[in-house]
Order: structure tokens, then sequence, then C-alpha cells
RNA sequence: GGUCUGGUAGUUCAGCUGGUUAGAAUACCUGCCUGUCACGCAGGGGGUCGCGGGUUCGAGUCCCGUCCAGACCGCCA
């Protein structure tokens, strides 16, 4: 038997027994007469005892030998410290060893395999199986297995079944880019390995299976962020005969649930806001309403009052800083060179300070009167001693940075408080988007999307302003889900690809199934994806997704482990019948 | 596709305006140490300054290119 108990079990309640410990040893501390050994497993560390009367010899010698990570066996007795450690669970027993084995040697880890390791990012990846020795990162990963159980335990009692789909598919170019895999006993053919499994859901329900979920990887060929893996997890869920309010119910449920099982947080009811009142008020169609610093749109108080900088522009738009009015005039400077970055792009930023006596203070005295910045406090709701910023030029852009400046600050003032959970529903998404580039619209969820029933007439005459019965569940600022009441019909199926700008040919190439089913008899249904990564990630307090799976992807998608992607070699190519030519552009 | 930041010892980093033999901490090795737990003490080994080119009497340092990593914008129905 390679052991009898782990490294986190015992304590003096096992004073005197015989046990047998495996595991790696963490660290070594030789002090000449008594050499002690950390072993660590996956429960804990256990302090190992050597010394010159009581341990024999040879064990002692062999106990000398060990380096960081070995793997080794220790028989032994449970004995009382004569000093305890309060900081470890098992700090008042450690165990007197008679008998070593050492199962495997290990070479020098290049990084600590610690708490606060020394060790980079690149190098924590190459080497993450030493990587998930430690414990942080093991423990985000034994919390991802209790959200992702709570979650099957909360669909199961409410009757979804689980049901998997296929990972190998057809390739489609709506949406983002597919991974492709080639197909070899189909010449020249390739299947795509899905972005979601939206229309099998689709055709489960067509199929009568009523509930059904699945937690999926889904995989997408685009450029990755911090929060962003091209394969990562769905809990992917669809519903029939049910309305927008059945879904959004049901899946507050859950999450309700996940933050009462896994934080032990009771939240209320969660608020709603429509997409065109996240954006004005935040800039943003997944506001983190954990704090304040709601937009306030000036035009009406700021333009004709001689300042042409505010005159010209689209939107006027301000917002309240608490407790900032104290700024020094570095810090405001720095604050406008941060909006005028590149990435941010803004053109500058006018602030008004809020002196605790009343009065006002601002870069744009030269224009507006105390009543004036009075007015503009009171719009944006700023109190006496809070810091007003302005900026101004076309809607869309300025509100992408005044939000990115909303939540620089809020992250500047420790408003983001990761123990802290704020859902929120945002509905009544625009069904389409106009694409400049491509000159015609694009579906702002996906084209399965159903219309607001109220709004159908409207999609041949002005398509751009119909919503669509879409939802994004939101938490502290990022959008952690999102779906829609689905088209069920033939015909809105056909109208929604012809207004895509697809021909009746290219929709029957690619949905022609999908628009079949739809003929025999497809219930009404709806659903919703979350992302699993990223809400055990905002569960866990953190931003990272990266931290939460075993074996991410890099910046540029390589597993810098197995280093991945890689070529294949020619007999491969030559079985596909892929010849590779060199990049054109 | 783009913007920005970084690449120096096994590792994390410092190295100002170009100037002797490139440093610190930690890890590693050796010795000492009668209760350690970030053990302590003494000593030691360890560098293609990412790569290529250029400027210069002289480049870790300046310039150009390139590769790699990270953050962000575009993109992500």
């Amino acid at each position: 038997m390679l052991r009898t108990t782990t490294c986190g079990a015992l304590t003096l309640a096992q004073l005197g027994e015989e046990v047998t410990l495996s595991g790696w040893v963490q660290k070594t501390r030789d002090k000449g007469f008594v050499l002690w050994v950390d072993l660590r497993d996956r429960y804990g560390l256990t302090q190992i005892i050597f010394d010159e009367e009581r341990t024999p010899k040879e064990v002692m010698d062999q106990a000398r030998s060990l380096g960081r990570e070995f793997v080794i066996q220790v028989q032994g007795t449970v004995i009382e410290r004569e000093s305890k450690n309060p900081n470890m669970s098992t700090g008042d027993i450690e165990i007197l060893a008679t008998a070593l084995t050492v199962l495997n040697a290990a070479k020098t880890p290049p990084f600590t395999i610690e708490n606060e390791t020394d060790g980079g990012e690149e190098l924590r990846m190459q080497y993450r199986y030493l990587d998930i020795r430690r414990k942080p990162v093991r423990e985000n990963l034994v919390f991802r297995s209790r959200v992702s159980l709570a979650i099957r335990n909360y669909l199961s009692a409410h009757d979804f079944i689980d049901v998997e789909t296929p990972y190998l598919i057809k390739s489609t170019p709506e949406g983002a880019r597919d991974f492709v895999v080639p197909s070899r006993m189909n010449t020249g053919q390739f299947y795509a390995l899905p972005q979601s499994p939206q229309t099998f859901k689709q055709l489960l329900m067509v199929g009568g299976m009523d509930k059904y979920f699945q937690i999926v990887k889904c995989f997408r060929d685009e450029d990755l962020r911090a929060d962003r893996q091209p394969e990562f997890t769905q809990i992917d869920c669809e519903m029939t005969f049910v309305e927008q309010e059945d879904i959004l119910q049901q899946f507050e449920g859950l999450l309700t649930h996940l933050l009462k099982e896994i934080k032990g947080v009771d939240v209320a009811t969660f608020p709603r806001m429509t997409y065109a009142e996240a954006m004005q008020k935040y800039g943003n169609d997944k506001p983190d309403i954990r704090f304040g610093m709601e937009f306030a749109e000036l035009d009406s108080l700021a333009k004709n009052k001689g300042f042409n900088v505010f005159d010209q522009q689209e939107l006027v738009v301000g917002i309240a800083v608490p407790e900032a009015a104290s700024y020094t005039r570095k810090q405001i400077d720095k604050l406008i060179d941060w909006v005028k970055r590149p990435q941010i792009g803004a053109n500058g930023l006018v602030w008004v300070k809020c002196n605790e006596d009343g009065s006002y203070k601002s870069s744009v005295d030269k224009f507006y009167s105390q009543e004036d910045l009075a007015q503009w406090a009171e719009a944006t709701k700023a109190k006496p001693g809070d810091l007003i910023l302005v900026m101004a030029g076309g809607t869309q852009a300025t509100r992408t940075q005044l939000s990115a400046l909303r939540m620089e600050l809020a992250e500047q003032l420790g408003l983001r408080n990761p123990n802290e959970f704020a859902p929120l529903w945002v509905v009544d998404f625009p069904l389409l988007e106009w694409d400049e580039e491509s000159k015609r619209y694009h579906a702002m969820h996906h084209p399965f999307t159903a219309p607001k029933p109220e709004q159908m007439d409207m999609l041949a005459s002005e398509p751009g302003a119909v919503n669509a019965n879409a939802y994004d569940l939101v938490l502290n600022g990022n959008e952690i889900g999102g779906g829609s009441i689905r088209i069920h019909d033939a015909a809105t199926q056909e109208k929604m690809f012809d207004l895509l700008g697809f021909s009746p040919e290219e929709a029957k190439a690619q949905f022609g199934f999908l628009m079949e089913a739809f003929q025999y008899g497809a219930p009404p249904h709806g659903g919703i994806a979350l992302g699993l990564d990223r809400l055990v990630a905002i569960l866990g307090g953190q931003e990272t997704i990266r931290d939460f799976i075993a074996f991410p992807k890099n910046n540029s998608g390589r597993d810098l482990m197995i280093d991945a992607p890689s070529p294949i070699d020619a007999q491969q190519l030559d079985e596909l019948s892929i010849a590779l030519q060199p990049k054109t552009d």
C-alpha cells in the first residue's frame, strides 16, 4: 500500500498511529541533528522528522539526499510536535520517519512550487504540470469542479437533460471564424469545430427533449484576450414552450443558487435594463453596477455657451467621480493622457472640481459660470468633494471612451470589490447591426434570434430599429451569458436569412436542415449559454480565466507546454490532399 | 491587421545621460548548526545581456530589422 492517509489529514487525534504517506518533497530543512521534510499532496502538507537519535542512520542519510519535488513514501509514527505551527492544519503533529522510499527522483524545478512562485507566466505555462502542484492553481481547479457540479445539480433538479452534440460539424460564414478540420475520407472537404452547439440544441427541441443542457467546449478562431481562449467552455441550455420571462426566471434561479451555494451570498431579484438604457447610462452593454458614476448627458447644459469644442459635437456626457476633487493637476493630466492614448482615442477631458464649500473650479471656467457648473453637478449627481469629468464627440465613440474611463477610475478607486456580486439582465437588444465594411446587416446575437413579435412588420420597413427577444446576463461588468427566444417557423427564418444577405440558395446550402426541421412541428423555444470559464473566474474573484483552466493557451493561441499548433508532416498532408502554399498577402 | 510594454544568472529583477572585471534577491552546490516551518550562519559555482545588422574608439545601454512574451484596439453572430 503506497499510503494509508493523505498529507492533509493527520492531527493530534491520530497520535501514536503508524502511518504511510506518499507525496512530493516541498522543502527540506536540515538542522544537522535533525532534518524536516514538508511532504505535499493535493490535500495538504505534513511535516516529516528525521533525527539522529531516533531515525536509523541509513534512513537519515537517505533523507539528506532528498531534493525538491522528489516523490517519496514515508512510514512512521504520528507524534506531537515540540514546537507547533498554528498556520497549518497538520501543525500540531509530525511524522517520525522509520522508513523512506524514493518513488521517483526529480530535477530541480525551474520555478518554486509555492503559493507565491518566482516563476513568470510563460514558464509556468511551459511547465503547467508543475504549476498545477501549487496551491492557488490547484484550488482554482477544485473550485471550478465545485461550480460545475453545482450547475449540474441545479439543472438536473429542474429536469434538464444532458445531451452531447457533435464536435465535427459544418463550417458557416456567419459569426466568428471557424476552426477547420480536414476530412481524409472526403477529399477536399472540411469539418468545422462548433462555435456553439446552437443549431443542434434547437434540433433537440424539435426532437421534443424539452429541456437540454450541456457543459461543452466551443471553438472560435479569433484573437485572444486575458478573458478569451480559442477553446472555452459553455453551459449551453435550451428550453421548449417558453417565453423570455421563463428563461430569465430559470437562469436567475441558477445564478442565485450558485452565489448561495458557492459564495454563501444572497442576492436580490436581478435588476433589468434595456440595451438602450445600458448604453446611455454606462456606455456599455455589460455595465458594472457595483458602483455608480452613471453617465449624465449634458448637451442642453453645455452647448451654445461659447465653448466651441462642445458646440459641434453629437454628444456631451459626464460622470461624477466620488471624492476625487482633491486630485492634483498632475493626477488629472495623467487621466487626460490616459484617455488620449490610441487605445481609447479621446480628444480630451474637461474637468470640474466640486469644492467642499459649494464652489466649482474647472478647466472651462472661462466659458461656464458657477451656476452652469452647478447644473452639471446636479445632472451628474456630483456631491461636494467629487470630480466631474466630461467628454464630447460622436455618440457611440464617446460613450465607449467614457465607459473605459469609468472602469479605469473604478479600478483605481478600488470600487470593484471582488467579493461583491451585482448581477443584472440586459434585455431588448437590437436584432441587427449595420456593418459598414460589408454594407449589410449582421445579426447582433445570431441569425436564429426571434424579433420582438410586435415589431415583425418593421422587419421590411426599418430592420435596423427592430429589437430582439435577446438578453444578456451580466455580472460585475462581465457578460457571463447570453441567449434569445429563437425563430421556430421556416418563413420567419427565411426572411431573416434574406435580411442578412443570404440568397435562398446559400441559406438552403448552409441551414437547409434547420429550415426543413422547422416544417415538421417545431415548438416555440429559446435558451441561453453561459461562459463557464468566465463565471468561475468571477466567482473566484479574479478577472483572468487562464488560472481556472488546467491547460490554457497563450495570447497567440499557442500551448507552450505541448508546443501546439505545429506543422504536420508531408505524409499526413498527402493523405488529406492538402498542399501548402506561401501566404499571398 | 494595429498600438503599447517587456526580453540581462535556473528564476524574478536592477543596471541613470554609451565607458574598467554586468549586480541584487532567490534557487542550486559545499560546510556548520539540539526544534525548524520564508530556519539561520559561512563559503562556492553560475551570463551568447532573445537573435541579426548598423552607428561609435567603445553598445546590455543608441538606431533598423526580426523572433518571443504580455496588455489593449480591431475582431469575438
